[in-house]
DNA sequence: GAGAGCATGTAAGAGGTTACATGATTCC
DNA sequence: GGAATCATGTAACCTCTTACATGCTCTC
């Protein structure tokens, strides 16, 4: 239930568009700790509309298609208000490539080290990216606000990190791993 | 497309329930990085059984519930063997947590320390969860698979400890923010 | 002429969660 | 007497992803 209120958020700072959302505000802010695709967005905002959290009002443009522009209502302020002081749960961590670290034993030491270092490369790519991520120059009255961001960026920046100096070690242990054939199971043997 | 194949890699060990799949299996060894709920278990049977990946048998029980053992079949293991070569994307990571942090200006100081109390509580929870598992004594023939679900253990602590070093830092940069009020919105101020 | 940007959505499906339903045995 | 263990599933629902569909304008 979290996207719905990530948008409450946005729109609680200005109105904007379904689009807007997409371009301007997820993938340029929260993408990192919350990707949200284009249908989503669009289904979340009928849904808070027909909820009574927000209202949308077309904006005609000419030689551009129509902007349906959300507002927040204060009902939908009221639910925001609300769900930022509830308690979520830590999330089931999901990792599709350590079960095939876990069920590996079959691989080579070659196969191992190219899953490892494909995975290595992913996380690097993410790490620069969070590393190219420009803070605006503090303004007084943006303190507050701009400190919280700099929070959110910084997990993911010691996570990568940590993930990498994982993967780093993965990658020696690996390496010194007793090449020998490791059958894919009992009755392969 | 992950939890079938976990499923696969299982059931090449040795046969068994779903009923096993869950308590024995998934439960007490890869809940940590891919956690699987019952009736999912039971549905990716199914499935499996469906595209000939599986197959299963009825053991008649007297004073307890049947059991259907399932079997991995030639093409399941085919199909386990390609998968653990294929190069998973690096899938993306949802905090809802993250959430409330970068709209959270709204907050006080102590609401937002309750919240990062309340998620350091969640992830010390988590890692002496992993720091209470034990490895078996290595066997010869068993070093390389214990090696590797060493590896899968490793990664959680790392990933854990990092996030707890994050949330101290995050404290203590909630702690020194000046608590004057921020205004929920630009309209409300 | 091709591609990017603006702007809206629908349809279909995969994956995951929660609640419900049943019933015997064993342990406290 | 009550809870836990064994063992099967169904039903309903929510979230997220991918593919499809449309059409104009501006820039290269």
């Amino acid at each position: 239930m979290s996207l719905p209120h990530a948008i409450l958020g946005f729109l609680n700072v200005t109105p904007m568009t379904g689009y807007d959302l997409k371009t301007q505000a997820f993938d340029r802010s929260v993408a990192h700790f919350w990707p949200a695709v284009q249908p989503q967005i669009y289904r979340d905002l009928a849904r808070l509309e027909a909820a009574g959290h927000v209202h949308s009002e077309t904006e005609v443009q000419r030689g551009k298609p129509n902007r349906r522009v959300y507002h927040i209502t204060p009902a939908g302020r009221t639910e925001l208000d609300r769900w930022l002081r509830t308690t979520p749960a830590v999330p089931g961590h999901r990792e599709p490539f350590l079960i095939q670290l876990f069920f590996g034993a079959g691989l080579t030491n070659s196969e191992l080290t190219a899953l490892l270092q494909a995975q290595r490369a992913g996380h690097q790519a993410r790490l620069d990216a969070l590393q190219a991520v420009t803070m605006p120059p503090p303004a007084p009255a943006e303190v507050r606000r701009q400190t919280l961001t700099r929070l959110t960026l910084d997990l993911g920046l010691h996570l990568e990190r940590a993930y990498l100096n994982w993967l780093d070690d993965a990658l020696r242990t690996v390496a010194a791993l007793d090449p020998a054939p490791a059958p894919m199971t009992d009755t392969d043997a």
